[in-house]
DNA sequence: TAGACGTATTGAAATGTTTCGATAGATTAA
DNA sequence: TTAATCTATCGAAACATTTCAATACGTCTA
């Protein structure tokens, strides 16, 4: 994993909101709409919209679109290469 | 792991110059001088020392007074916590 | 097709982070 | 004790992120 996709791994990880949004994620098999999100988060849509964009773009949520609506998976894997990484920078 | 924590450790990692500080500390059995990263990161004195202060404060490092030095040492313990954390975002 | 609905984008204000020069504090060396 | 050395802190400028209101874009439904 290059230098350019952990960094943006880690932004992605350092904002209370969008660890909310991956907490809740698996607290429902790893899939919300997009309209679920206003339940426990106390933003407005456009900033709900920005994390969700923020944790996309970093491959940690998975976007799939259903008609109108979207649905975000949590991208698991994305998890795993970045823990690797950690791992990589013990001795 | 609180959420506090988790957030100030996301925010830790989530900067170039400080995962190049980590690296190079496992390049280096994990322990270095503070004068030791001229050599790598180009910036100056007062910079360092914020970003030492930042990877301090997230307990990622480890300050050790050395009369006028400081040896900063890697926490790898505080990597594994962050670590587990990450894997409590998977089902 | 028109209106309603869910999501994304834009632009701007507020806030937070990074960086540096200047300077202070603490320790060693002369 | 004085000067030199290493690290930390302060204050300010530059830059990035977060947030919202307004609005645009797709898609569904009536």
């Amino acid at each position: 994993m290059d230098t350019k996709k952990v960094e943006k791994i880690a932004k992605a990880l350092a904002d209370p909101n969008r660890l909310l949004i991956l907490k809740e994620l698996r607290k429902n098999q790893d899939c919300l709409y997009c309209s679920d999100m206003y339940e426990f988060i106390d933003l407005t849509q456009p900033s709900i919209s920005h994390h969700l964009k923020q944790l996309s773009d970093a491959e940690l949520v998975i976007p799939v679109k259903e008609g109108r609506y979207v649905k975000y998976h949590l991208n698991a894997a994305m998890i795993d290469q970045y823990v690797e990484f950690l791992q990589t920078l013990k001795s």
